[in-house]
DNA sequence: GCCCCGTATGTAAGCGCTTACATTTTGGTT
DNA sequence: AACCAAAATGTAAGCGCTTACATACGGGGC
């Protein structure tokens, strides 16, 4: 481990002959720097092994070409997608993530946001828009950008980048209601601090509503995003004198997770028990059988998040919300009520 | 979007009547500051809202408090849960994780370890040994901390977090063989850039050397990790006249992929086809037939390299490897081979 | 009451960069 | 050859914090 102190703009100026000024301006390629004098400086970065000071930087100019990221969890498919996706938009306009996760609990959330932001987080990604409005007061005082993923609402004052996770779910239950099935249950996850899951359930509603055929009253269950928890809670929903025949599941863990618990009870999917998903990630093709759910565009969400958040940055200016399309995957586990 | 400027530590020196050195030393807890002093400065910080700037701060103390990670894909499950754990370590002792992802592309890696080192990482975590010994003089020159996870080798100048690929191969591989199977085939990751999935190959390949018995030639099938891409590949395996017996996947990705793409074709697992995996990831307990692989403990793995980070970058000494066991869960995708 | 020393606090010098502004250079015109 | 605007480069003042060092303070021991 030797010691010798790293490089810095000066070591460069000198070497190369010029002002740090003109240093700077070539890293920062802000222009009016000729090209014989960009190649010299660029040859004494070479043979320095120059890499500027990430803190001075950030000092010096206010901004540190790092976006925050703060995500209920790492561990679930249904952000891993988008953030990778994030990532790497992010990367190829060299701005840095810097990730935190706040397991679904509001309060650490907002711990990960102010910790965040003072670790210099240009901007945030988040995830819903349920939050405290001090929280929102927070980034506005700090003139900090950021978008609301995985979600959409309209006429809002927050830039969305999004899905309408209520629209889908209502349209994936119109279909589960158009093949027949009147006593629906619901597996989602817990809403206390999830407006996704909120959203869901409001779409499933409505789309009970609106078929206005008599229905069985709605049975909903909340439950851990997890495979186990999916699997006791259709147990909790089978115990119902009248079980459901469909089950629709808020998300796809939840779902794979009840599928896998019917076929243990010995009840076909769908001939016995439709259940549907929610998210379609990839395990929702893996299973047997595979799971009939609502497609969302992870890699665009987080492709479109990224460059709505530069675009803020470099404007400065709010950018507009941007909804993005889900469709039915029509695969196996949802099929037609089984007639008497 | 008001533009008052953010209060400064001359700010909140100002209100509590003390120097602004008093008030750092309050930040950073380095003692030396009477209760009561520490109260009004504290009183002062609250009124004012006050943050530290994170570039002066990490210009003045020349550290971050950041450590980088540098994996191959967010999306895969079998990074996914150390990272969570890895980062919920950091974050309890107040180190911001930043994250970056190289999709198996070293070139991919070797800069984006520049980067996080560029971004002001005070330390890293990489995935695996095998990089030019440039990066890792590079990283001795700026005198950065790295641990290598999910990977171990004894004897070596670096400090690993993680298990012994090769072993667990081969123990996995030596239950395969007790059980009859004398035809295998090996379905593994893209060598060409992990080391992990070549040792795994290499303690298969020792088992059946060790086992002595007269075994048919092995056949080894690379592939990308995807689920279908282990389906493709178990495609492969089976069109040899002499298809094997037993199938051992370099992981559950792979694994799961082929046991899918087994039951399509007709035949049954265990029955007809064993297959293995490794990981332990969520998917293989959910999966009919469920999968036998070796289990490794991802959690247990992102607790100790963060530990080891954190210890290393405060004693500003080496830390000893830490090796993780890794255990065979007995589920059902393995069984004896059929008697012809 | 005085001295001394350990502890609390203050002073001020940077840390390495960006950028507004000042100065020099360049090259096209007359 | 002289002139001038535009382009290139240089100068130097911070950015907000940490920390070595200097100073002030307070309380025992005599």
């Amino acid at each position: 481990m030797s010691h010798t102190p790293l490089p810095t703009l000066q070591d460069v100026a000198d070497l190369a002959a010029v002002s740090t000024a003109t240093v700077s301006r070539c890293l920062n390629k802000s222009g009016h720097v000729t090209e014989k004098t960009r190649l010299k400086v660029q040859q004494a970065i070479q043979t320095l092994g120059y890499s500027p000071n990430f803190g001075a930087q950030a000092l010096a100019a206010k901004r540190t070409n790092t976006i925050g990221a703060i995500i209920p969890t790492m561990e679930n498919a249904i952000f891993a997608r988008g953030m990778q996706a994030f990532q790497e938009t992010l990367a190829e306009n060299g701005i840095t993530l810097i990730i935190a996760s706040c397991s679904y609990r509001p309060e650490l959330e907002e711990e990960q946001i102010r910790s965040l932001v003072a670790r210099g987080a240009d901007a945030l990604l988040l995830i819903g828009q349920s939050r405290p409005a001090a929280t929102y007061q927070f980034l506005a005082r700090r003139n900090i950008p950021y978008v609301l993923a995985w979600a959409h609402k309209k006429e809002s004052q927050h830039c969305y980048i999004g899905f309408d996770n209520q629209a889908a779910a209502q349209t994936i239950t119109r279909q589960v209601l158009e093949l027949g099935h009147r006593n629906l249950g619901v597996i989602v996850g817990l809403t206390r601090n999830n407006d996704r899951a909120r959203d869901r359930i409001t779409g499933i509603e409505h789309a009970i509503a609106d078929y206005g055929a008599q229905t069985a009253p709605l049975q909903v269950i909340e439950a851990e995003y997890t495979f186990q928890e999916g699997a006791k809670a259709l147990d909790q929903l089978l115990a119902n004198p009248t079980p459901p025949t469909a089950v629709i599941c808020g998300n796809d863990v939840l779902a794979v997770g009840a599928v896998k618990r019917a076929k243990q009870l010995g009840l076909a999917v769908p001939e016995d028990l439709s259940i549907t998903g929610f998210a379609d990630i990839e395990v929702s093709e893996l299973i047997d059988p595979e799971l009939t759910t609502v497609h969302v565009p992870h890699r665009e969400m987080g492709i479109a998040a990224a460059k709505s958040l530069i675009a803020m940055l470099k404007t400065q200016t709010p950018v507009e919300s941007h909804l993005l399309e889900t469709r039915i995957v029509n695969r196996q586990s949802l099929g037609p009520v089984k007639p008497h």
